[in-house]
DNA sequence: GATCACACGTGATTC
DNA sequence: TGAATCACGTGTGAT
């Protein structure tokens, strides 16, 4: 077969002069370099070793991109670019459902906002619950509170106020609900338990 | 400029047949192409058109690997490959972050579950909430119940029935809740209104 | 043995 | 100008 090169118009400088002088078994290559031959100086190219690291940066930048992408299906150039082209686009969906999920559950949780704890003897934050004017609370004993209330009857109003004395540390000793037209009337003795 | 280059080994084809045949413009070439010239076929490597095509494949992959990156900061090859770089790890930490983020929401989410919706007259369901054995409901008119019922002291537990009856769509006529020790005594006289 | 992928050195081109 | 980038055609080891 080398003979079959016979009727080209150069000759190669690896023919010329067959001799590799740093990289010896880089990969299929055998140093196609010029070199400076005793007295007779052979062509350089101005931007021999330029182009050759510009070459090395190239291939050890692809080399960092195929340690970056997990799948990997072949060690070729192209194949490096071509996973990391589907291994973006896997990432960019994941990022599109992950931050989907996210709005959905936070949209969620704020038609859920967290009830609010409630000082019992601050009488302005009760009447966010819609508890107006009537709320008296005195004190019967070292930590025992007599509590007489009316609320409006909505639904939920009593639930959340359960919740927000519960949440505050109290026991009911006895309590008393009754639903007049309209509105709860609440007696309730309550013992403090402060933490 | 010319004859900087007279002294090299071999004369480049492109002076000897200086036309370019079909890329006339491509980038920055002029088609350093074998041809065949009449009756003198002239040298032409085998994988000639192949290494072409497998040039422009990879070109063609690289300029698809850019277009999948939003910020690029050059034209390069290069530049080209280490945006892709950044940005793949901007991509991988953004979905590290956004599953760490629902991770953290799905625990605080667990942690509070959604409260049961029970039907009323399930002696079976209250069980679950503590309740044992020591329920009576007894029918007293058209839509009206009279419930009775012992059941254990515990916070939070009380809060927990209110909302289940109330999420039933019940009304309380007149509730009372006495304490005795460990336990809670609870008569209640509601009035249904089934949606 | 034909094909593939690669690195090589080089001229042209752009800024 | 000079540095940087590119595509080219080719030789060569590996599959």
């Amino acid at each position: 077969m080398g003979h079959a090169y016979d009727d080209r118009l150069y000759v190669s400088l690896d023919e010329l002069l067959d001799f590799n002088g740093e990289n010896g078994s880089n990969r299929g290559r055998m140093g196609k370099k010029n070199y400076d031959n005793g007295e007779t100086t052979v062509f350089k190219s101005k931007n021999l070793e330029t182009e050759r690291r510009r070459r090395e940066k190239l291939s050890s930048r692809l080399l960092m991109l195929r340690s970056l992408v997990p799948i990997i299906t072949n060690m070729n150039k192209l194949t490096i670019v071509d996973d990391a082209i589907t291994y973006i686009k896997v990432l960019q969906d994941k990022v599109q459902n992950l931050s989907q999920e996210l709005y959905e559950i936070d949209a969620t949780l704020e038609e859920i906002p967290e009830p609010k704890i409630v000082e019992v003897d601050d009488a302005q934050e009760m009447k966010n619950w819609g508890i107006q004017e009537e709320v008296r609370v005195t004190q019967i004993g070292e930590n025992k509170l007599w509590v007489k209330m009316v609320i409006e009857k909505k639904r939920g109003r009593f639930r959340k106020l359960m919740e927000a004395m519960n949440g505050f540390g109290m026991e009911y000793i006895d309590t008393s609900v009754t639903s007049i037209k309209g509105a709860f009337l609440i007696t309730a003795c309550i013992r403090v338990t402060l933490t």
